[in-house]
DNA sequence: GTTGTAATGAGACTCATTCTCATTCTATCA
DNA sequence: TGATAGAATGAGAATGAGTCTCATTACAAC
């Protein structure tokens, strides 16, 4: 797992991830990496809209889309019919997701150690079988968050 | 989780689901039921247009909503763009899915009793913190499946 | 500065999913 | 058994998230 002390630090690895797939990083791209890294949660694209209204919604899928192509994100399915966007592990600690069943809110939770150890002996049974080679893996919880249970 | 010796029993169940929600158990979803019940994995709405094509779109899409709201049926987010759909949990193992990135084929796998009691903790604990209250849980291994690892 | 290529913005387009509404079924009760 | 009211259905229109196109703009390399 990469760390950043500064927020250069941060855009100079997305750079050279960019680079790598022959991508220019942009004021765009940048602006959607800055929005991303800077938030607590996954972000929708009405989320990314909001906040920063300069870049037109065509322009942000693409941002995505690049930025996902490059390693820089990772588009999760929720419970609602949207699809949110957040950092690659790469820039985040390893985590798993809280789904809102009410709201579509998600939250990221981080799991122990101990629990991924048995994460990943578990995945590798299931998946040796099966002739299927895992890249990454991801637990959803699916319930009601604090807001929705009362 | 329920078990069913004969297709009736399933059926009456299904029905009393239903009921419930004050919903009637019609040819129609009865169809959607024994297409899912009888299926391997989890089905997406193109598979159940091919394989029950007397059924309209609108009316499965209907159906499977429905149905979903019963807790017959359960919708999962594959990793390509269309929803699959399966039957729900008491009427299967607890089980996960392996998504393949490449071609989004969905494989139901079934975890060990001592991986599913480390889950449950570890979701306890995840989720307190937060004040979530968990309904269910999924793992979801992301990869390339045996045909598309060549 | 020029030039070739990549990135962008605006809006058209696609297509999975949902909605509408006229028609058909079915449970219930006379 | 027939009548009737409410539920379910089919066909197609509508919706809307996400993608694509293409004319314009920015940028890297010389």
């Amino acid at each position: 797992m990469q760390t950043f002390d500064t927020v250069d630090e941060l855009h100079e690895f997305v750079e050279m991830l960019l680079h790598r797939i022959d991508q220019r990083y942009t004021i765009g791209r940048r602006a959607v990496v800055e929005l991303l890294a800077s938030s607590e949660r996954p972000l929708s694209i009405s989320d990314i809209e909001t906040r920063v209204p300069e870049i037109p919604r065509s322009s942000a899928y693409r941002h995505l889309s690049d930025l996902q192509k490059a390693g820089v994100v990772r588009r999760i399915a929720a419970s609602d019919e949207f699809a949110r966007f957040e950092m690659a592990e790469d820039f985040l600690h390893h985590h798993h997701h809280l789904l809102c069943s009410s709201c579509g809110q998600v939250i990221d939770v981080t799991p122990t150690r101990a629990f991924e150890r048995t994460v990943a002996r578990m995945v590798d049974e299931l998946t040796a079988a099966q002739g299927f080679r895992a890249t990454s893996h991801a637990l959803d919880v699916i319930g009601h968050c604090a807001n929705c249970e009362r």
